[in-house]
DNA sequence: TTCCATGCAAATCGTTTGCATAAAC
DNA sequence: GTTTATGCAAACGATTTGCATGGAA
């Protein structure tokens, strides 16, 4: 990420600004209201941009296009496997402890961008 | 799943002997390579039917297609975002209480999977 | 003999890429 | 002036769909 882009600056401001948690087209369609001559691979350039430089989180889906997240502090989501939308929620995992855990029996050494946990929503719970 | 048919048969038990967790591509030429007629559809609408009916599970990218896991016991995933290997570990999550908390925060009844966390393997992280 | 599952090909969805132009530094 | 980012359209990988046929109950 070496040159400013005036693109880029709405991106982040429509991902930072979205309490949501926006795919790629959505943000697309956002931006274009403001600024009806972006283009979607300049979005999608972008978001990628992003992920690398830990500014933002790419979220990936059971179901449906992925979804990216403003990076504040960490923290964990519960995703709807019906409808798509993600929720953050509050809960501190042991993580120094599972971190440890995790490389000694996979060799994988677990980044610290919270936890992802699947269900069903209420709404889709009462309304199916 | 209402009728048996011998194309299912053997995809299930391709997932099944798998250790590994295989993506649908790699599933198609396996069983292929047994009954050559197969088509890659029938993969496909198999594994969505399989994933509906708790046969096995569909575990979400965050890079390349997903992967599929027959489900014995819960277990949870460690997953390599560079190579998109994908880990069992064991650890015991104070599940009842992580469940509680999150549909009290969210609404959403998580499901009883496992739980998924990304990383860098052992060998992505020396080889790189 | 009525469904349901299959194979095939075409369509679709989400995303990436090549290339010429325009903006940043 | 040299890079780096953009817009466009075409390409791409993964998956889904429509439809005619074949197999299961």
């Amino acid at each position: 990420m070496k040159n400013y882009s005036r693109q880029r600056e709405e991106i982040i401001k429509v991902v930072k600004e979205s309490c949501d948690h926006k795919t790629a087209e959505e943000i697309y369609m956002i931006v274009k209201a403001k600024d009806p001559a972006v283009s979607r691979s300049t979005v999608y350039r972008n978001l990628g941009l992003l992920v690398e430089n830990n500014i933002i989180n790419k979220i990936s889906m059971l179901v449906g296009p992925d979804r990216y997240d403003y990076i504040t502090k960490p923290h964990n989501h519960a995703i709807c496997t019906k409808c798509g939308k993600v929720f953050d929620f509050d809960y501190k995992f042991e993580y120094e402890k599972i971190k440890q855990i995790v490389i000694e029996q996979t060799g994988v050494e677990i980044s610290d961008k919270g936890i992802a946990l699947d269900g069903i929503c209420d709404f889709c719970r009462k309304n199916n």
